[in-house]
DNA sequence: AATATAGTGTGTATTTTTTACACTAAGTAA
DNA sequence: TTACTTAGTGTAAAAAATACACACTATATT
């Protein structure tokens, strides 16, 4: 978002892709902006860099105000500037991902006045976006579905304790195809990453799955190794 | 670079680490400040973005500044911006990797004032870095050799002829280890990108290897499989 | 002409990884 | 007790990665 627009040469923010996962969709969290330019069009949250902030707690704090939301896995991924991007004047925008358990909608805190609302849109039906918002959420898709491969991120996007089934629902839904499932969890149990817990699944009505956690211990053991989906 | 400072809320500029091969060693290009802060250390070059231009052509024009040459393949990695990383101020600095076969030292152009030289430094004995450019550099140097393993950036360090072997000595000095001869050739050969040649190495005293290139239109063909080393 | 030198170019067997594929077990609800 | 729904498991085949050594060829040297 880039609504400040003072009399620099050049106005530096960031903008935030923020997935959600509900245990059922891949959303992101959009504003619905209230201001000149693109009034009533839906853009990506962002803002303008404080200027004794580092970049990563600018981020943070502009997935705060919107969320009520610390500690948040967020990783910088690219940086836009095309001087045509925004109609007002030269903006950097400096595009951040997040990645976010949804426990329902209780998570969005009231939105700042240049916003008329903010929503969580699954991605399989995304608006027309503001400014350059569209490249720019393209971009952190196309990062995220790489990083997945290679890193444990995919954890961010559950709550503490999950199913595999769970689990391989996220892998499915950010790489957009699905998995087999006997080879998924032969895999990912070779990682050797994940603590098979004493607890089973709750409130299903069917045989309930074991839950399994996160080991960040054992990920730091791993370092250096590749992990390859 | 960041000698730059008008009096703004804050400064964005662009760093380059430009990696060449000269057939020999992989080294890069190191600017000596002839300004304070930092006067005498060995800096990345770098510069302001301009109000009109984008990101890229920022880069690209910075390249030029200090080598002459065009049309190099350059790639926006990473943005440093911690409050602190500038002893005179907020400046925020976008990273970007240049990839240049070097043919001899002459592509060196005369280096604009604020330097009093710049110099081709082989990365296996670089000296102290000004500023945080040891730390930009060192997450220059993990991204190609991540990108390395997937994109045919490997080719743009060498000349357009070229023999398996010196591309093998590319992909060995960028991944800092040793590969095996035969698995290597078989593995190259093998993605379909290389176009051999009725020509032979020349100038040898000793059996001339074949001489290949790089054919984008069979990589343009491969579009979406994925190249690994 | 013979020899030394230095890098080129090639194949196969073994291990590891990836893929494809289908049924039984367990818990809940009716 | 039966129907329903998801959990959980193994194996065989194919593909990819690895380990490994020697003969060939062009030139330079004597």
């Amino acid at each position: 978002m880039e609504q400040i627009l003072p009399h620099l040469d050049s106005v530096f923010s960031i903008d935030c892709v923020l997935f959600g996962f509900d245990g059922k969709e891949l959303k992101i969290l959009l504003i619905e902006r209230n201001e000149e330019p693109f009034k009533d069009w839906w853009a990506l949250p962002g803002n303008i860099v404080g200027s004794d902030e580092s970049l990563d707690q600018s981020a943070a704090r502009i997935l705060y105000e919107l969320t009520g939301l610390r500690g948040i896995y967020m990783e910088q991924y690219y940086a836009f500037g095309d001087p045509g991007r925004h109609p007002q004047g030269r903006v950097i925008t400096l595009a951040y991902y997040a990645l976010i358990r949804l426990g329902g909608d209780k998570d969005l805190r009231p939105v700042s006045t240049y916003a008329k609302q903010a929503n969580w849109l699954p991605i399989t039906a995304l608006p027309k976006l503001a400014f350059d918002h569209q490249k720019i959420y393209d971009k952190g898709l196309e990062k995220i579905k790489r990083r997945i491969k290679h890193q444990p991120i995919a954890f961010e996007l559950l709550p503490e304790k999950f199913t595999l089934t769970q689990l391989q629902h996220v892998y499915e839904l950010v790489l957009g195809k699905t998995l087999d499932k006997r080879n998924f969890r032969k895999k990912i149990v070779s990682f050797g990453v994940l603590k098979e817990l004493d607890e089973k699944q709750k409130g299903v009505s069917y045989r309930a799955a074991t839950l399994y956690r996160f080991d960040k211990r054992k990920y730091a053991k791993l370092f250096g190794k590749e992990i390859s989906f």
